[in-house]
DNA sequence: CAATACAGTTAGCCTTTGCTAAGTTATTTA
DNA sequence: TAAATAACTTAGCAAAGGCTAACTGTATTG
């Protein structure tokens, strides 16, 4: 292992800070195109899950209502949930989450619960903390999950 | 206008949140399923006035390296961005932005630039940073960007 | 200046995520 | 219980965003 040359200059305040070294910068872009290819399992897997809580059952027609998409998105969809091993149904029956489909529910649902309940902290309001929380939950790491939760614990705990 | 019945119990901290209504949902998957529209454009346009600020010129070899892609997909892009107005070239030579390109870049970096800075405020170690900012800045409401900056400047304030 | 290397484009393919329209199954109700 | 309604599926379409392989144009350099 060689080490790169760094033509990256330390970080002045008076300048544009200079762009990251390609590989660097690729790996944040790659990261991006990653969270994207399982954002959307994870809020199907997350609302089917809320849905057998909240309401008994998970049902396609409910999704679509909550998704805002056509009932035929839906079913192509959990298609697809089904061919991943994320979800179980009949034909025309209601949908239930396997052991992985409850894992990943389980995870996405605690990941955004820490998400919204961090930007309520920092003093956004309700309906827009939802409305992004809806969107960072997916674009979020571990280190920065933690972060976010030792600010709500230290805002709540001032009150 | 008639007032939506609130079926919301009020918030609870031993029982799981209730759903929120179902057009309040929809609608947060919507922003999300928004902001994936644009995003492509936004972080390819950044880039483009990126490299002409640090380097003098946007080519599509240096874009294909910097976000990890291929220069045929570069290529492609290109003429979506050009199509859209964002973006200027001739055949075989480097990028320019339009003004209308400029603007989206401007914004863009901004937001960036206050959400990479507020993740490291956090206490965020930087290439993490780097690589949640990259994700987050295109679901973050300014709402949102207000609420951070203010938290920047505090912590940067009482350093 | 010819050969080679490098940069950019085009064609053709794939997956994902959306849609509408048409068909099928299940449930409700007259 | 037959008819009507609601729920679900299927087929077929489109746009976005990836890829590889093949081709074309530009720049370097022997
Ligand atoms: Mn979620
Ligand atoms: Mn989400
Ligand atoms: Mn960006
Ligand atoms: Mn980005």
């Amino acid at each position: 292992m060689i080490e790169t040359p760094d033509d990256t200059p330390s970080p002045s305040l008076s300048e544009a800070d200079a762009l990251p070294p390609s590989e660097q910068h690729a790996q944040q872009y790659a990261a991006v195109r990653n969270a994207h290819e399982t954002e959307l399992l994870e809020d199907y897997v997350e609302l089917i899950g809320d849905l057998i809580a909240h309401q008994g059952e998970a049902r396609s027609a409910d999704i679509a209502l909550r998704m805002g998409v056509s009932q035929a998105t839906v079913s192509k969809m959990v298609g697809r949930l089904k061919s991943l091993g994320l979800v179980a149904s009949k034909p025309y029956r209601s949908l239930f989450l396997t052991e992985e489909g409850e894992a990943m529910a389980r995870m996405s649902r605690q990941r955004h619960a820490i998400v919204l309940q961090f930007l309520r902290a920092l003093g956004v309001s309700d309906d827009t903390a939802r409305i992004d929380a809806e969107g960072m939950e997916h674009h979020v790491s571990q280190e920065t999950l933690d972060a976010m939760q030792r600010f709500t614990r230290l805002q709540s705990g001032e009150g």
